[in-house]
DNA sequence: CATAATTAGTTTCCAATGAAACTATGTCAA
DNA sequence: TTGACATAGTTTCATTGGAAACTAATTATG
């Protein structure tokens, strides 16, 4: 339970020449707190890379926004879906799906019929058009996805994917 | 320079049958894109996750966005600069640099003074406020990383900066 | 039943961001 | 010099996305 003592301890150590409690202001900073080493910064690197290597695929072909690509991902790997559906799959907040739903409906490439169990919701499906934009799709995002981590080994890949998965389990602080 | 073939012949065996060359249309996909284990979505997820552990803090307690505090820790950490070489170091576009030391020097937490040795530029430093946020920040934000981490052991945290680091080594493709 | 509380999805509004155009200054070459 | 081009920073504009309010339909409760 008490993982990594080290680590946060070199950090820390780092930041104790400022520590101010509460009302204490207290001393000059060692000179010592560098963004470049801040994880959420290096973070924030990371991720604007990866997205920029995939998100060319969809929008120089298609011109698709990233929740489109997404909606229209999940449509088409499985069965009709309502939006909420997708909301829970994909991760995108109800009001990005509705948009992207008209959006991609406009376009022709899903079809919105009723939902007979629930008036208020819809089901959707991709049409013949958005099939065909579908599995032109999936591959080259697969390749984009290859391509990106091609720069690591399969091992690398696994414990990096682990890792991130990893950091999910924090518990939200029960106070 | 072939590193990890498996993984990828792997990922891609799932789409193959789907895979369509150019021009020819062929087959139906093998139901087989998984929006969850495709690691572009991995990465959204896991940043979001990062990003919201850590901006809570300078958000709840100065009301401050996430290129103003970026830009007063790098304003914090070293020597007077220029917009210009905030933009080298954050990663941040220069619009958004320029917006942020508008606000911080709107509240008095940066000092903008003109550059003997170029006209065009600024010199910027942060005022006493701006310092005193600093250190009052700073060790909150290590926190935040820390309490981030803890999940993690010190192994698992320098892999993962690490590998996230190599990601970044992708050469542009040359053609 | 009737009515209160929920839920699905949409619309409206606003904050954040980046691209492109713009202003002012600096640099280079003839 | 003087004009052509480059650079620092700002402004304008369009896009994106989320929060809150809204509508319509459903479920729960008396």
């Amino acid at each position: 339970m008490q993982p990594g003592k080290g680590y946060w301890e070199k950090i820390l150590s780092e930041a104790r020449g400022c520590l101010m409690v509460e009302g204490k202001t207290q001393k000059i900073p060692p000179q010592g707190f560098d963004l470049k080493s801040f994880f959420p910064y290096q973070t924030r690197v990371f991720y604007k890379h990866v997205i920029q290597a995939v998100s060319r695929v969809y929008e120089a072909r298609y011109d698709m926004k990233p929740n489109e690509w997404r909606t229209l991902a999940i449509l088409g790997s499985g069965n009709p879906s309502t939006p909420a559906e997708i909301v829970e799959l994909s991760s995108i907040d109800k009001v990005s799906v509705s948009r992207a739903v008209t959006n991609l409906s406009k376009r022709g490439w899903i079809l919105v019929r009723a939902n007979r169990s629930d008036a208020r919701s819809k089901v959707l499906t991709l049409s013949k058009a958005g099939k065909a934009v579908y599995h032109d799709l999936v591959p080259r995002m697969l390749e984009a996805e290859v391509e990106l981590l091609s720069v690591l080994t399969d091992a690398e890949v696994s414990e990096l994917k682990r890792l991130m998965e990893k950091l999910h389990s924090v518990a939200d602080k029960p106070a």
